[in-house]
RNA sequence: GGCCCAGUGGCUCAGUUGGUUAGAGCGCCGCCCUGUCACGGCGGAGGUCACGGGUUCGAGUCCCGUCUGGGUCGCCA
């Protein structure tokens, strides 16, 4: 490169004509308008800036050299004649003086073009994230995430957090997800694991006497994907106090988030604080969801009593929640297409009926209804071109399905949605125990490091199921950003918390030793929080996927299709590490 | 692991009840065009219809199996 650029390709403006300028940046394309005249449009990271080929010279320059090539150009800024008032430097153009190719790009045809990039096929985009990269559309989200986290880490470090990094290579925790393992090669058989969570080491750390930690944390999880859950690793905006409530932990992220929400979100407002609180029990009462979206503002009623023995065969001896939608007039090829969504996502069942304009039960299993119609109407407050939805089952699965079908139904009619905003809430007094679907015994419900409500004194003297848990989710359009807690702190109240599930004092010693260990030298009490920062920027950037919001995402079989990893090593690299493969997993 | 959806030139897609030589737009190549900006006009190349088997006189289309990708349930303390 003979000249370093004098400006970026977004820069130029009416006050720089008659400049000599150097610009550098992708061959973004090349309109031709005859043998010696035509505009070829320069990108970089900035912006674009057309430069005028009028010369036969200038056209020899740029012969044979394809798309998406990088250029140096050097010229002259000229007024142009037709302004183009979409582009930033749209009044201008740069009359070249010389070309110079700086990176070839040796191929005419692209896997797909760049600007139309998100229409293509995932997979080859992923193959070729470098060139999606180049698309102004999927680059800006990545910019994006860059400036949300910089301002998370900003509000963090301001409210006298310490941002502290924890170890990668950790060993593996007993319960949970899948571990992600890496064999050692001075310790034969033994092996590291990347952290689920830096959920020891921040607890450990307010043993240790620190006061305020935080962390833009990686987390690895040998899970399977979700649209909203990227396979393998994952950021969360980890934090924890020392000395500190459940109200301490809600103050700071009631200041932290929702700023961030407004000042880059796809909607303009978010809750302030205090954020919504609901009881768990009363979230799945209400909602039928312990995420639920409080955009749309259909709630749940329990008719289980006005319907169960309607005649009705799905309803007989179950629960059957029901959900009143005024003035919801949809077509039955709709109304199917709802139940049948949420049929897929919750396995449920739904149905329903509707009251047409006499005032009539209609439609559905409107048939069964006739008898009682004047108490159903009376009960769900019905009117002319109201709707009703309703799933039955176990309680447990006809709040679930509900709660489902709650959601299609808010996002189906605009009277029930205020789509344009961000509303969070938590979700608190989780029980601390609950009986497992599998195994019939009683399980934590969450996570063994919560702090029950009562203390020791409640695990002593309440039955196990009634002991609620200071552990609170953080939700936000439907969407569960994070889970947090005020921990166990006390060795003694741990050590009861796992007699009650039937595991013995060594059973804690041996599944969280360094904790445990900490605990027994005095530990302040502390709680924290950490909410996933891939699902805060998805719900900012308001996109579908997690993968376009980063930068190099794995498919859905957690492969880097880019990079090809998961893959093959050679024999010596597993013999440095004492790993064999079993014949049947070769090749 | 279960279920659902998809797979047709480089890209996005159409392809009727199973019936002639599988089409379009974009991209690419060539020619034309002196102010384009989604430039335009004319011409051209480019296809194992994901793979394997089956039904049939005949399969892109119907059936079975496999593979790949996505969604979802399980899973994610």
């Amino acid at each position: 490169m003979s000249q370093s650029r004098t400006h970026n390709c977004n820069e130029l403006r009416m006050e720089n004509v008659g400049e000599k300028v150097t610009l550098c940046g992708f061959y973004d394309n090349m309109r031709r308008v005859s043998k010696n005249l035509g505009f070829l449009i320069l990108r970089d990271f900035y912006g674009i800036t057309q430069v005028v080929v009028e010369t036969e010279e200038m056209m020899e320059a740029l012969s044979g050299v394809n798309n998406e090539s990088t250029l140096s150009v050097k010229g002259v800024v000229r007024e142009r004649s037709n302004k183009n008032p979409n582009v930033d430097t749209g009044d201008i153009e740069v009359v070249p003086e010389s070309i110079e190719v700086l990176g070839s790009c040796i191929y005419n045809e692209l896997p797909f073009e760049i600007s139309h990039s998100k229409e293509a096929d995932e997979s080859t985009r992923l193959k070729y994230r470098y060139l999606d990269l180049r698309n102004p559309a999927v680059k800006d989200k990545i910019v994006l995430r860059s400036r949300i986290v910089s301002e998370l880490r900003n509000s963090m470090n301001a409210r006298g957090f310490l941002e502290i990094t924890t170890p990668i290579l950790t060993c593996s925790s007993p319960e949970g997800a899948r571990d992600y393992l890496v064999p050692s090669r001075n310790h034969p058989g033994k092996f590291y694991a990347l952290p689920q969570a830096p959920q020891q080491f921040k607890q450990i750390l307010m043993a240790s006497g620190f006061d305020r930690y935080f962390q833009i944390a990686p987390c690895f999880r040998d899970e399977d994907a979700r649209a909203d859950r990227s396979p393998g690793e994952f950021y969360q905006l980890d934090m924890e106090m020392a000395f500190a409530t459940q109200e301490d932990v809600f103050e700071v992220i009631e200041a932290v988030l929702p700023p961030v929400f407004e000042k880059y979100g796809i909607y303009k407002t978010a809750s302030k604080a205090p954020f919504k609180r609901i009881a768990y029990r009363d979230a799945m009462e209400i909602y039928g969801s312990d995420k639920p979206d409080l955009r749309i503002d259909l709630v749940l009623k329990d008719v289980t009593e006005l319907m169960g023995d309607c005649g009705f065969g799905p309803f007989e001896g179950n629960t059957v929640e029901a959900i009143a939608v005024s003035d919801f007039s949809a077509s039955r090829k709709v109304i199917d297409k709802i139940c049948q969504d949420a049929e897929v996502v919750s396995g449920q069942k739904s149905y329903w009926f509707r009251i047409d304009e006499n005032g009539e039960i209609v439609g559905g299993i409107a048939k069964f209804l006739q008898e009682k119609k004047d108490e159903v109407i009376e009960t769900l407050k019905l009117k002319a071109g109201d709707f009703v939805g309703l799933n039955s089952g176990k309680k447990a699965d006809a709040l679930k399905g509900a709660g489902v079908l709650r959601r299609f139904l808010g996002q189906a009619c605009e009277g029930h949605m205020n789509k344009e905003s961000y509303e969070f809430c938590w979700i608190v007094d989780f029980p601390m125990y609950e009986i497992g679907e599998e195994s019939g015994e009683l399980e934590f419900c969450h996570n063994p490091f919560s702090m029950p409500q009562g203390g020791i004194e409640a695990l002593e003297n309440k039955d196990p199921l009634d002991i609620l848990a200071y552990q609170y989710d953080l939700v936000c359009n439907g969407v569960e950003l994070s889970s947090g807690a005020v921990r166990n702190h006390d060795p003694k109240t741990m050590v009861k918390a796992f007699s009650i599930v039937g595991l013995p004092e060594e059973a804690v010693k041996e599944k969280f030793p360094a904790m445990y260990n900490a605990f027994c030298y005095g530990a302040p009490p502390h709680a924290g929080i950490a909410p996933g920062v891939d699902r805060m920027i998805m719900l900012i950037a308001g996109e579908e996927s997690i993968r376009e919001i980063i930068p190099f995402p794995m498919n859905k079989m957690a492969q880097d299709v880019m990079m090809g990893a998961p893959s093959k090593v050679d024999e010596q690299q597993l013999k440095d590490v004492h790993i064999k493969i079993a014949k049947e997993d070769m090749e």
